[in-house]
DNA sequence: CTTGTCGAATTGTTCAACGATTCATATGTT
DNA sequence: AACATATGAATCGTTGAACAATTCGACAAG
């Protein structure tokens, strides 16, 4: 009886989960995600609210909750506009990952998560052999979620989540995301490595470098579209 | 004429941060971090808005906003509640803590920042000395939030206080919080040197002791008023 | 080319209403 | 007495309409 009461706690959390804003803004992340609402469009109260069927109220209360993820910007008697992250945005990005990512290689892997982080390398290369760019790029957001992961926060986990939606907004604007990634293939292979082998010092160092490099290519292929 | 538009463009800031929603959320944040509304009570809209004079749809709006802040906790259907944490969430908030401010202490510190930790150490000890206890909550996390901005980037900076305003909610439980503070007022210090002196291996080791000591501590007198 | 003015469009905020849900109380059954 | 069910008040969730405030482009005047 104990663990079937256990077993339902998980589900609970999807119980709460419902609130005709919350599943709104539910919608509207997805759609932001996919680059179906572009980063700097404006998103019109009516028509949306109209499209959705649901009252400009319970929009409103949708905006508020993606604003505050920073997906969404909200300008004053003038509307709420997708995200169009700036250069220092950016920057700052990378800057967070640079903690949150390095303080999680020095941490000793558990097993769980050392196969959640196998697993997205994986795919990624798999992907990669298939010439499916798209998955190789969620591959890659799972790989870098995982490693996170091994700081064992569930509101870092959650910081990351939303840092990496954020982050695909920046991919939205850059005109062929594929090639940004495909460099980074053997570089989550190697960093695994490091971890597994048990030399946090390196996988530290190695991850500076990474992230180093990746700001830098971004930022390069990002500045002039602005 | 250039340097005046640039001098324009920081007062921009300021010109945006207004609408009734907005300044709600920062009147019950304030009453919150303040304790006159106490973790666990209920907030009810009817009554908060009449009070505010402001109607239910724009308050509602505001709970949105604090509830993404952790500070508020929606149930549906029941109302929102001021936000009363559990064990674990303390526990996690320790955790994050220790990534965000392990992080900063390995970094080299700017001039500007270092300023900044130096002067609410040396407040701290001030409002010790007067018996000012209130003072010197403040200024134990005034010191907390510069070590963070060792790290240079807004998104932590903002998270930092994020997590301390949920900490405080932590402390308006305890049933004397000065008697929690005191005995790291010494740590504070010797934690200024070690980074001052430019040992950051160090800084990093007796940061984690701090912290793991200030946990247990902190959990041991929250464990039983739950 | 700059500056003022007007008006349409959109947002900000309020209000009243009604269905849905929760919780406490009362009622009834075994 | 213990448990199940029904009842009802209180509150939340959501809607739709309304009006004031603000933005922004167009157009006129200097």
């Amino acid at each position: 009886m104990d663990n079937v009461v256990a077993d339902l706690s998980q589900d609970r959390s999807r119980l709460g989960r419902s609130s005709t804003a919350e599943r709104v803004a539910d919608i509207l992340r997805d759609r932001i995600s996919e680059g179906f609402f572009r980063p700097g469009q404006r998103l019109s109260e009516e028509s949306i609210s109209e499209g959705l069927g649901v009252s400009r109220n319970t929009l409103r209360e949708a905006f508020r909750l993606l604003g505050h993820e920073r997906l969404l910007e909200h300008r004053l008697n003038r509307g709420v506009f997708v995200r169009l992250p700036s250069v220092a945005d950016v920057s700052d990005l990378y800057q967070v990952r640079r903690v949150l990512e390095g303080a999680a290689v020095r941490r000793e892997p558990t097993e769980r998560a050392l196969t959640l982080i196998k697993e997205a390398v994986s795919d990624a290369e798999r992907a990669a052999a298939q010439d499916d760019w798209q998955a190789v790029g969620t591959a890659n957001i799972r790989f870098h979620q995982a490693l996170v992961s091994l700081n064992a926060s569930p509101r870092i986990d959650e910081a990351m989540r939303q840092l990496l939606a954020e982050l695909r907004l920046v991919f939205h604007v850059m005109e062929n995301p594929r090639a940004f990634h495909e460099p980074f293939l053997d570089r989550n292979r190697a960093l695994l490595g490091l971890i597994e082998s048990g030399r946090p010092g390196e996988a530290a160092a190695y991850l500076d470098d990474y992230l180093d490099h990746a700001e830098r290519l971004l930022i390069q292929a990002y500045e002039p579209s602005r």
